[in-house]
DNA sequence: CCGAGCGGTGTAATCGTTTACCAAGTCATG
DNA sequence: CATGACTTGGTAAACGATTACACCGCTCGG
């Protein structure tokens, strides 16, 4: 069996409360008791038992985090920001994935209850049926909803202003000289498609070029590119630009391109969104709309903080500004 | 404050001991009483807390996976395999990024350990600096090293067959006449490094090909990729074929090869390592070797279930044999 | 010289479960 | 009918830490 504070406490000739207040830094002990009791520690391989301090403290230093998918390509570095930042201050990450499914999504949600984290982070599958795993949770423990939210429903978010970053993108290609936009993306599902969507819609109309292009919506993947790809060049002309609803898809529709010959950007400008590590590496290299993860990781564990300091603090929906990169795709090297 | 059994027990009047049996399923319990019991939780909404499970039953149900970066695109494959093959089991993942620092390595297996994880899956940052972490938490746990492995240590192994993978793709390459073949991968810091050198020293040499291009080592990056590009470019002649240690390497390398209009496969043959989700999608898309995630998963976790049922078990290394998927840039579209 | 105050230490309760052990009842069998 | 086996329920002791509270021995002021 494992080395325990009684053990460490027997050795040194003191209380388990001596030595508890020692290696944790409760009260105050005198200096040779405290080195005894370190020295016990230290000659037995003490390591602290985190569960039953959890159990006794009312806190387990961990924080859950939900994906809908690990293997999308965009939230790897979602998660390594948090869970850097959340190193920082001590606390460890426990990551469940919720394979696209929100059954799946509650059930993950309800471990990570009972495994009584301090805070959840969730980043929504679906902007309706991810309703009640997101109700049942809030209920009980300070929630933060990260990069996608669902809808009608005030929970704290973090996120990237997504109608802005697809503004960004349209009037990069409007500047450019485009008239007619597609827009490719996924059907909105989620609230990162149905507020891209939101800010194709708006842009194009502000700028007067609303409807000049398809709109074509999928999902967010590259198959997804290459089939709306196929279904632009079978129409009767190629539009000047076409904005995506992230990179997948702008990779795929590329890769799509490049075989049937048409040449970006000279024939078409094109765009991506999220600024993966591949957008660089494609080819041409996208152009695309970068996500600050960093940043958004750690204004989600700030607001987990404050909400966990005060549940009564008011809703907040933190939007932050994407930017835009430009690459050739867009016939600009940066 | 949170319903316990005890709330449970008292509504449904029985004792805590009866009302545990039924919720957990110990002892035959009355039909009525159980019933009494079950339905007492459902109103009061109780939920079990997990925390106080582990501390008496002494297991967690939960496992530990440190991984080097999960920024790097091969890992989330793997993390996703293994939080999926855990969760069938009723277990979850506590998640850990190195940041590529064996002392940042160190100091996660040793908050892992505190949390009473009832075993570790370790992909080593490095073949002989991790021999701190993966040494102090042998001594304790059950591990399982993944992917990679540090030298001369023997604990437990799973991972691609990786010199086996390199042989796969020189023998492809010669088979279709390439006499001069380079090799761009990383320093042999890990193990996966070294293996696939091995792999390619040992399989020219049986070919009578050793020596026959560069070998340049540099990291598991795109970033590297493109400057070995540019080394072979500044070369009197290009070798006929360019093995890559892993797809990053090999679509940096194609994407510098493009810029200088060398023409793959035409002029050169490239292949790369992993068949991550963009190896597809490069520009040609990317001969590789392909690394069977859910068997290296769920052969894991066997593995650190035969571990955990029993301490003395020899140590096993289990070698899965990839596969080579051949596109385009070696000339062939499957 | 006495009592209050205080710093340092120990005893024991506590966190929420599970489970070893015990008691009481039922049933079958000699 | 007595006895042992078996069932079913409750009581209380764990699990390993933290911490409220009590206590002891000082010091210091009145």
């Amino acid at each position: 069996m494992a080395i325990t504070i009684k053990d460490v406490a027997e050795r040194a000739g003191v209380s388990v409360a001596t030595a508890s207040r020692v290696l944790s830094g409760g009260r105050k002990v005198s200096a040779e008791l405290a080195d005894r009791v370190r020295e016990s520690a230290r000659e037995l391989g003490y390591r602290h038992n985190a569960v039953a301090r959890a159990l006794r403290h009312g806190r387990t230093s961990s924080v859950g985090m939900i994906v809908p998918e690990i293997g999308n390509p965009f939230f790897p570095s979602l998660v390594e920001a948090v869970e850097r930042t959340l190193s920082d201050s001590g606390r460890d990450l426990l990551l469940c994935d919720a394979q696209q499914d929100p059954a799946m999504e509650l059930r993950r949600a309800r471990t990570l209850m009972a495994r009584q984290v301090d805070g959840l982070i969730l980043i929504p599958v679906s902007a309706s049926a991810s309703r009640a795993a997101l109700d049942e949770v809030a209920s009980q423990l300070p929630v933060i909803q990260l990069d996608r939210f669902v809808q009608d429903y005030l929970v704290d978010w973090v996120g990237v202003d997504d109608a802005l970053g697809i503004t960004l993108a349209v009037e990069h290609v409007t500047g450019l000289g485009a008239k007619r936009i597609a827009f490719v993306s996924a059907a909105p599902e989620c609230s990162s498609a149905q507020q891209r969507l939101r800010g194709f819609t708006d842009a194009t109309r502000r700028l007067g070029l609303l409807g000049s292009g398809s709109r074509l919506l999928g999902e967010f993947s590259a198959g997804w590119g290459r089939a709306a790809a196929q279904k632009l060049l079978a129409e009767s002309s190629l539009p000047d630009a076409v904005v995506c609803g992230n990179d997948e898809i702008a990779v795929g529709l590329l890769g799509e391109f490049r075989r049937a010959r048409v040449r970006v950007p000279d024939d078409v400008l094109v765009t991506g969104f999220d600024d993966i590590r591949f957008a660089a590496l494609a080819d041409p290299p996208l152009t695309t709309v970068r996500q600050p993860h960093e940043v958004i990781a750690s204004e989600c564990i700030r607001l987990l903080d404050a909400r966990m300091n005060d549940t009564d603090l008011p809703v907040q929906r933190i939007a932050i500004a994407p930017s835009l990169i430009t690459r050739e795709s867009t016939g600009i090297a940066s």
